[in-house]
DNA sequence: CTGTTTTTGAAAAAATTTTTCACTAAGTGG
DNA sequence: CCACTTAGTGAAAAATTTTTTCAAAAACAG
């Protein structure tokens, strides 16, 4: 199922800002900023406006099509989301992220937690930072 | 060693900003954000300014005595950091926070991901969100 | 103590995000 | 295919958050 049925599904209506954002971010090799979607946005919607990229990122991560992605320094980076439940590989050289399954390998871990802190664990957010193939390479 | 030896040691001087910082993220029970710990602040020094707040939280951070804390929504949370690689067990519904280490449990999980993708791993970042007890018995 | 250098607070600037509002257009039911 | 209803839009303004600048203050080494 595209992305398109998914948002109609979500009771949301398939308009040109939110085409954009998803093209931009189909199309993008690392998370990209609101204000750097908007920039590349406008290169085909001349008239997309900043605060339209806001709330399309807002809704299209309601519905689950994009993610954020937490650095360091930054947090205002978005990336396309697969369905299901994914952690992040992030490269700290280029940028670059893959996507990831794996909620199952915490489980044991998780189980282990709850044990311990008497917390009931719901969700979790796990990315890992490191260098990918190419930025091996050249470094 | 106490953080004052430890920040010293890393070359930079022990300050009433620094100190009052501190001494909020000693007392808390949830990450605060650069305003919560200015207004807090501001009942032990009416003199301390927001700015050296922001400051503080920088270098204490560097110095690896203090953390930002990723949610959802708000990335500005700072808690303070036990020395090595801890994660946060954060409950949703009162912002307590716990940590644990546990750095090991994911290896296995790592040199998967590292065989499969061609990355190399150096970092990561690992939250929890859930209820604590007491929560969960309100609820 | 005294001198050197870091650090501070305030103000201003920059950057980011949200709100408001009149207008536009998506999608539904004729 | 058209008209209607309501969600969504762009622009401007407002609200927030974070950074920069700079003269004055204060850490701490000697």
């Amino acid at each position: 199922m595209g992305w398109e049925e998914r948002l109609s599904q979500a009771g949301r209506r398939i308009t040109m800002p939110r085409r954009v954002v998803m093209q931009i971010l189909q199309r993008a090799s690392r998370p990209l900023s609101p204000q750097e979607i908007h920039a590349r946005g406008r290169r085909i919607h001349r008239s997309l406006g900043l605060v339209s990229v806001y709330r399309a990122l807002a809704v299209l991560e309601q519905a689950g099509l994009v993610r954020r992605v937490h650095q360091e320094d930054r947090c205002d980076g978005y990336i396309l989301a697969s369905p299901g439940h994914h952690h992040i590989l992030l490269c700290r050289r280029c940028g670059r992220t893959v996507e990831f399954p794996g909620a199952e390998d915490l489980s044991g871990l998780i189980a282990h937690i709850e044990r311990r802190t008497g917390f009931h664990v719901e969700d979790h957010l796990l990315q890992l930072i490191g260098l990918c193939s190419p930025c091996q390479r050249s470094s």
